[in-house]
DNA sequence: GAAAATCCAGGAATCGTTTCCAGAATTGAA
DNA sequence: TTCAATTCTGGAAACGATTCCTGGATTTTC
């Protein structure tokens, strides 16, 4: 079966084996050969098992692209992502893509560079190529753009860590970043920490709003006032980790403990202690957002809230192919887990 | 041109426009209308500009799945990786699928967790969809196999960081490793280091060997013999650059110098040395391979042997194109660079 | 000025399926 | 036994493009 035809590689005369071959070889009709193969109502046994047993003997396939276009559904699904060199969508990315191909679904990664017009335009291109579904983790300043634009396209869709847009079309996998930072604050706090710092996001960027208001929640339930000047939501990148932590350490009244909240700022904010001499867990506390490789082997290690991101591809796919076969949008929240370790002690 | 029908999301009824109704909007027949936007020769400029002021104004757009069965070309490209969470991979995979999408073409992204059978799995899985190219970084073990198999399959192919295999569709890009490792291994003889230990991956994995064979050259020019208990090619994972590390580190006359011969080796290594208290670069010199985020931002910075990973990503996606178009297939090895850090002074 | 060459546009076949429609065969009920 | 209901099957029309083939309109050439 595998190996029958010359395996030449460079004339690959393969002549594919056509519907039209089987009812030949069966000595039945083009019509009922589809039928017997796809499983119709109203086809008698005897002219199921003689189609069948035609086309395993003539290794009969159907063509995939006439499939599609007959039949409309093309098993592939689009994923637009801000970077896949982010470890977290990486691995998201990796358990997303295994679960759909296990359900013949081809993934196709685009790499929207954060940028919002790159963005359209991808959704755009898949979109032309009639991808069943759609997964997508909005740059966190063309969120509204791009949620009109999967309104519009009336394509089954997951957001990924966003909140869910109006549609019926449309689901949202989120992580509960809220519970993950109160439970980090409550961890520091009780190491005895007063002046904890938080470098985050913009508050419009839905993960860091979330964020944002764990951490509020969290010092108002311990009574103690939030001193503005350790909280900085300016932006999801290296860069403001970098420069917000020198800004914050530069200060006549710094942070003890300081939590970085988000993976990229997390590395920034490591250049800046490693420049300034600091020793991390023992001058600064210090506590992470996502469990990576750079966290888990750090020395000291690096205390981080958590998720499952394997469980969160997964998730992502289960959901969409929900959506895809029901198209009623929901969302699923997934649990968040502090794993303490010695940057923070 | 956007938005003129209703943006329902729900109905999406969008009315598809055929290559029919130009025709009759512009008064022509619809053998005229491909030929006029598909620039054949053999057209009168009158005709090619009212076809295309109808096509324009009618907002039409050849249907992807059609043009696809009708041409038998899909615009798309498969990509078996190992794991995208390996974040060489990563980063690899974003300038490849950029430059791949500027040219229209589509990457459908694959982890094989390499497994041989997968691999093979999905190198079928890609060829049922007629793929237009592949691009695969076969996993050590099963490389004969998956070599055979794209032979079989005639699909234009690019090895990544492989040996090209026999077959004129199929090329490769490869990286300098022998060049890299000599520049290592001369980096730590030049800093007094003589007993300088490799742990790598079997030397059946064509990577693994060329930097065992620099690393052999460079001790050879030297004049160091080499200690056959400092060579440790057992594999290229986490597992073993953990258990190898503590095993050399536990010897009567450890190294003084050690080279991670891969990124994965490179992350066992780290834990071993952290719960050993071996310090990096005071205790013991470290080289890693390759650059990441991690050996950037570790305390102190590690010295690696590393290369341009969007210029590879770059490159294979130009090869791949070439490669597509002229069915000639052809090796590109690209230049390795030693970036020496803390970790090794 | 006529024959040959060339350019242009339309009709129809094709790519390989799925599915509608209608007719034949079978079954069931009266 | 007959008529209606049902089950099964084949022919042909989609799906939406590209391309071959052919004939008419131009142009070239002697």
């Amino acid at each position: 079966m595998s190996s029958d035809s010359k395996l030449s590689g460079d004339k690959a005369t393969v002549h594919k084996v056509t519907v039209h071959e089987v009812a030949k070889y069966a000595g039945v009709s083009i019509s009922s050969v589809s039928r017997a193969l796809s499983d119709h109502p109203h086809v008698s046994n005897a002219l199921r098992t003689r189609v069948r047993s035609a086309a395993l003997s003539l290794g009969y396939r159907p063509d995939f692209l006439a499939h599609s276009l007959r039949s409309g559904t093309t098993y592939s699904v689009g994923f637009v992502v801000g970077t896949i060199s982010n470890p977290i969508m990486a691995d998201i990315s990796a358990s997303l893509g295994n679960v759909l191909a296990d359900h013949d679904y081809a993934m196709m990664l685009l790499s929207s560079q954060n940028k919002p017009e790159l963005e359209t335009t991808y959704l755009r291109f898949l979109a032309h190529r009639q991808v069943s579904g759609l997964v997508i983790s909005t740059a966190a300043d063309g969120a509204t753009q791009a949620a009109e634009l999967i309104h519009g396209l009336g394509i089954p869709t997951v957001m990924l860590d966003r909140q869910r847009p109006p549609g019926s079309h449309v689901s949202a996998v989120q992580s509960d970043h809220r519970s993950g930072m109160q439970a980090a604050v409550a961890h520091l706090l009780s190491r005895g920490h007063r002046r904890i710092a938080l470098i985050g996001g913009q508050e419009f960027f839905d993960p860091a709003r979330e964020r944002l208001a764990g951490f509020h929640t969290a010092m108002q339930e311990a009574d103690i006032a939030i001193d503005p000047e350790l909280v900085r939501c300016m932006g999801m990148s290296k860069t403001v980790g970098y420069t917000e932590t020198r800004s914050l350490l530069a200060s006549s009244n710094p942070p003890t403990a300081l939590i970085a909240g988000g993976n990229l700022i997390l590395a920034g904010v490591l250049q800046a202690l490693q420049e300034l001499k600091v020793a991390v867990g023992r001058d600064l506390a210090l506590v992470g957002c996502d469990d990576t490789e750079l966290t888990r082997l750090y020395s000291p290690p690096i205390t981080v809230i958590a998720r499952d991101l394997a469980l969160m591809g997964e998730t992502t796919a289960w959901l969409l192919l929900e959506t895809i076969a029901n198209r009623a949008g929901r969302t699923v929240v997934l649990p968040t887990q502090l794993i303490i370790r010695d940057s923070s002690s």
